[in-house]
DNA sequence: CGGATCGTTAACCATTGGGTTAACCGTAGC
DNA sequence: GCTACGGTTAACCCAATGGTTAACGATCCG
């Protein structure tokens, strides 16, 4: 898979852009500010990012703009949400499934 | 973060896991069949889906049977769907934001 | 022009990740 | 008892991650 969102998402830091973005476009600065990491890490992170669709750039002069691109991620969260239906079923067949076992 | 699991489902493989024990709870051998790598390769993906909760695991007799342990990955679905949902009330003015920044 | 600012690239380092083979453990079954 | 089976552990390897410092590029502004 080329762009794998749970990747993107496997680091706090990228989380935590992507939480902010979420709230609407911001540089590069805005939304990266209080990570308690050096600069190169950022970019790095936000490498990832764009590289795996998450988020888009547009450079305006010497700022970088991001914006969240909601596709990826939507697939991610539709996998997400199909996983929780289909075990959704099994809530309470699990609990017997177990306790069967453990009387085994 | 302790149980993360976003980085559970960071590869591949235990994401096929996860999608096969969402079906219902399975054995070792039932749930990871056909992903072209070795046991102990297995074996290492199993047990970071058990550390970060994602599954749990019950020894009957020398066969190992796995199910999903729900609340984790409910953690994940609902921060994917509560960032869904902010993002969602950006379409338009995202749009409007990137034409904005290619006109200056 | 010259300095400050926003952000990236380069080079390096330590740790983690994901895979292998070989060996092992415990249970099942003849 | 012994072999087959389900699965893990150990030891090892290489590539990828995530961080650093130092230097750079490009733009803005006095």
């Amino acid at each position: 898979m080329v762009n794998d969102p749970f990747r993107a998402l496997s680091h706090p830091i990228r989380r935590g852009i992507v939480e902010r973005l979420a709230e609407g476009p911001a540089t590069v600065g805005e939304a990266t500010a209080g990570f308690g990491v050096s600069k190169p890490a950022i970019s790095k992170h936000l490498k990832v990012l764009e590289e795996t669709g998450v988020v888009a750039r547009v450079v305006v002069g010497r700022t970088h703009r991001l914006s969240l691109e909601p596709d990826v991620l939507s697939e991610a969260a539709d996998w997400m949400d199909l996983q929780r239906a289909r075990w959704g079923r099994l809530f309470d067949v699990v609990d017997d499934y177990l306790k069967e076992n453990e009387s085994r």
